[in-house]
DNA sequence: GTCTATAGAAAGATAGAC
DNA sequence: GTCTATCTTTCTATAGAC
């Protein structure tokens, strides 16, 4: 949760609200989520956000506009990788900030999506093509994040019950899948 | 004997606003969508989306709320249900109604997605891992589930350049992956 | 059967007091 | 640096005219 109130502080000020929004953007879309909310996260008054984000979308994209990235998860033996990434996505969610629901739950939002669009693609999808290699890299790094993404909306977003438990099961599964598409074959 | 749009005619307006909802639901979120808009693309007042479905909500769950099947698609031999599965994925897409737009894009909405949860399970879940037997079938049938609407979101509603081409190399991919959640190993 | 007009609520944003 | 008060817009939903 949020740490003390330091009232009179403008950096931590900033820093409470950004946090605020992080944690309400990975429990609702863009749209559902008011600037109300947000200040009463971090504490403070509405009017604090346009003052100093601009705008809602201001603080949005500078909230999980750089959040993303992959880069923890390549670090390691090409043939695990389908693995780790597996491993990664059945544990349990953290309560609080989560990139990829953030990702899933705005993304159909006009212009929340293209903050989330642009920040993707030099996060995630450029590096995973340039560290998978091959024939078909960007194809089969996009398949990579599909996968990803879909896993986490369906067990998370849409809430389906068969992926929600069978932790094993379903890493043995997501591992082979993710391992063919890094093998390219 | 088909019956043509006849203005005063009771059915056929609600028929229209069935039509005119699936269409921008399709393309926008149910937050996103207005009855304003519906009723103008149906040709109509807005009045009448509440008079004939008595409410936003309702309107959306009578457009969309069985329109999920996966049976077209399980017709025919097991060993090709990858292909056929990746075939439908990379086809290009109708402009107008689609049921997986609708879902990815209002799935967020906590009203509006639990009408798409219960369709989904109902609808395609539970037949396809009926379907598919053997070990783990449900879990290996939301992970098919999960690939599918990945693919999709990751392609159409986040608009990954990586998987706007190049369809046979994605099909091959998608193929293989999707027939190994199939087979189950 | 369909429309106009409007109620009522909620949203983002801004001006200015303290 | 933070707040109160308010402007403006937009939305769903309803009442009642035609």
């Amino acid at each position: 949760m949020p740490t003390p109130p330091v009232t009179g502080d403008r950096a931590a000020t900033r820093a409470r609200l950004l946090d605020a929004a992080r944690r309400s953007f990975s429990g609702a879309s863009y749209g559902e989520v008011g600037v109300r909310e947000i200040a009463g996260g971090a504490g403070v008054n509405a009017a604090l956000v346009n003052r100093y984000f601009g705008s809602k979308l201001g603080l949005f994209a500078e909230a999980v506009g750089d959040s993303f990235t992959i880069g923890n998860l390549l670090v390691g033996d090409r043939a695990t990788l389908g693995d780790r990434l597996a491993r990664y996505l059945v544990r349990p969610r953290p309560d609080g900030f989560d990139p990829t629901l953030v990702l899933l739950r705005s993304a159909a939002h006009p212009e929340a999506g293209a903050v989330l669009r642009s920040a993707l693609a030099e996060q995630v999808a450029a590096p995973l093509a340039a560290w998978l290699g091959g024939a078909d890299a960007p194809q089969r790094a996009g398949l990579v994040v599909a996968v990803l993404f879909g896993f986490t909306l369906t067990r998370d977003v849409i809430g389906a019950p068969a992926l929600g438990g069978e932790r094993e099961t379903l890493m043995r599964h997501l591992g082979a899948v993710l391992q063919r598409l890094i093998d390219g074959a």
